[in-house]
This record gives C-alpha cells, structure tokens and sequence, in this order.
DNA sequence: GCCATTAGTTAAACTAGATTAAGGTTCTGA
DNA sequence: TCAGAACCTTAATCTAGTTTAACTAATGGC
C-alpha cells in the first residue's frame, strides 16, 4: 500500500530495512482516516495508539481549569503523536489529540511496538532516535517559552514551520505559542508596518 | 566498585541482567566528581558525555540574551543528564550543566554507549525508556508552564520535589520555575499566612 | 442559499509578574 | 577573621500580555 512508503522511507533515515522486514512491518500497523474535528484521543481515557501522520494535521492539547486550550504539539505528515505518558503507562491521558484537517495515518498499540522490537530488534533503534529528537523539541519549546517574548517566539515560530503559519487559524497558532488570539492578532499588525 | 551499583539497581528497574553483562557494562563508564560550582558542560562546546548522577546535585539552564538563567532541569542522584541535542547530533550545545553541590557521576559517550547498544542490545531498551521517560517530563513542565499561574507551578514543585525545595537556595528555584527570585519571596510570605 | 456559529480586528481597562532599590543576613575563601 | 559575594525580604513602580467588548469577515451545516 502507497501510505506505507511515507513510513519506510521515515525509517531509512536512520536505518535500512530488506524488502522481508518491510513486509513483516507492515503487520503492526493499522490505517485510519479521521474527519476535520474528529477525536483520536480524549482526556481522561487511555492512549492505545501512536499514530503517524501520512497526511493532513493534527494537534495534540491540554484543556485548563478554565477551559482554555494549550497545544503542545502539531503533527504534519511526516511526524509521529501520541500522549506519550498514556502511551507507556496506560495511564489516563491528560492530553486531547484531535485532526485540524481531513488526515490519514497509521496506527501501532504499545503492545505491537513491543512486539515489533523483538522481531526486528533494530526498530528500538529507530523508536529511540524518535524520542531523542522529540525530547530535544520538547526542551527546546520550553527553553523558548521562559526566555523569549511572545512577538520573538512567534517570529522563530515563522522561521521554523513557514507551512503551518499560513495553514492554521490563528487561533490555533496562538494557543501553541501559549498566548490570546487577541494578542497574536496584534503582533502581526505592528510586524507589518 | 560501589558506585556502579546505583546505576545497576537503576537499570534493572527496566530490564535483568547477569552478572557477565553487568561486568561488561562497566567498561563502558567513567567515574568523575565536580566541586560545587564546576562546569560539567559549558555553552558552545559539545556534550561529549551522558551523566548519571551518583550523589549531589547537578543543574542544566540557558542563559538569555540578558544574561538571566533558565533551568530546565535538576539532577540529583538516580538521574541522567546532558544536553540532548548536542549529545545526539553534535552541535554546539546551547546549554550549561553545572554542580550545584559536590557531585559524583559516571559518565559515557555517544560512541561508547551505542558500541554498548551492539555488545548488549536490551540496554537500547533502557536508554529508550529513560528518554521517553525524560520526554514525559518535559512535556509536562510545558504544560504546567503554558497553564499554572507562579504558585500553583510552585505549589507542584514543593508535591514533586520536597528535599529540593529544602536543599536548592530560591535563586534556583525561582529560576526553574521561571519567575524571579523576588516574586518567589512572596509566594512563599503568601503561603505562610 | 441562509442564518448561526466561528474567526479576526481594534481599543480601553486591568493584572500577574518584572524591575528597581534599599537594607539585612549568611557563606566563603584568601 | 573579615571582606566581598551570594542570598533573602519588602515595597513602589512599571509592563507584557489578558480581558472584555463591540464590530466585521468568513465558514459551514441544514
């Protein structure tokens, strides 16, 4: 199948795979489509699955006290979402992971992972290579939101991701940059005078 | 030698081993201890190493444009640290690490520890773990930064951390929490009426 | 195709937390 | 042992970003 090749080719990034382990792959893996708007995941239950995103978008978020919500994190094609504490844990998530578009994506449950692992050991590799450079963006994001202002993380928010800033509401950029859609609203003016 | 068993215990939380194994693991660390105050890492240099923390306090931060700290981490004993991003891809770290006490470590490279990922491959496991865990943890310091107010985010730190909160001066708490050591002063006269 | 909801703009009033400053205490190293 | 450094407190002033509100523009579900 032609989704799968988005993956594959993720992998070989940081590892090769013969044409037999490809083959055996694919049998942990589930595709899913999801409607704009629809849940993938929902605080309070369990995460079951990671999910890799073939294309289309999705955000994963926290909802506070007062109802306001705080993306952590926006997945493209390409990338990978989950909450990773329900993930491993089982946990009850914290997190509500839903599609900002039409997005299809394949799907692996912790189990199968752990499966996977003993039957082509090198995939722990690339899972760990994986989490690495999630842990690095995740340090990075909070590095940036204690040392710069909102107009300077907007601005290395452009820089870092030019795609998402002219395919999102702004709504949701300013709810990942951790301040009001008012405020966004009036960084963008006075940038562009 | 007594040092090497904490991070033995530490590893067989994740996975067993035998004692050829953990012989073998041994080769693969060095032992080093800092005084309070010395540099582990400095900003600009490559973090050649991974640390875990024997006894002491290790903290890492970034120093803004205005020459303000941020900390994003504490390590105590029990705990890795090093800058992911340098350690990983061997960029100029952005971070320093530093003793906050006398701290003893074990320490192993990039090199060493993925020649360690061949000699035993279950330790790709741990490291996988670790880091996912470590992952987790960040993840949910953006979230509480992005959504707790100063003292709620102090108020969890003193539930998550009760030693630290007795053992760190306030500059360093203030500064991983973000706010300034003049702010935290009056939570904490707050707190205590 | 229309009405209701969602998204964006602008401006005035407000607040969490920063800054500055001054005074007091506790560490530390030569 | 003592001088400078680091640490802590309190209070006044300031500011980045929020809140509220009133208006306009775009979407989308029936």
């Amino acid at each position: 199948m032609e989704e799968f090749n988005l993956l594959i080719k993720n992998i070989e990034k940081h590892l090769s795979l013969n044409e037999t382990e490809k083959e055996e792959l694919r049998q942990f893996f589930t595709f899913k489509k999801l409607r704009k708007r629809q849940y993938f995941l929902q605080e309070g239950d369990i995460s079951h699955y990671s999910a890799f995103v073939i294309n289309g978008c999705m955000r994963s978020y926290y909802v506070d006290v007062n109802g306001f919500e705080h993306i952590l994190q926006f997945a493209i094609e390409d990338w990978w979402i989950t909450d990773m504490m329900s993930f491993t844990k089982k946990t009850e998530a914290k997190l509500n992971i839903d599609a900002l578009e039409d997005t299809e994506m394949l799907l692996i449950t912790r189990e199968q992972q752990l499966k996977l692992f003993e039957k082509i050991p090198k995939l722990e590799k690339y899972f760990r290579i994986i989490t690495e450079n999630g842990l690095i963006s995740y340090q990075n994001r909070l590095l940036e939101s204690m040392s710069l202002h909102a107009p300077e993380r907007y601005a290395n928010f452009i820089k870092r991701y030019p795609a998402l800033n002219k395919r999102l509401p702004q709504t949701q950029i300013a709810a990942y940059l951790g301040i009001t859609p008012v405020f966004l609203s009036k960084i963008r003016n006075i940038n562009n005078q």
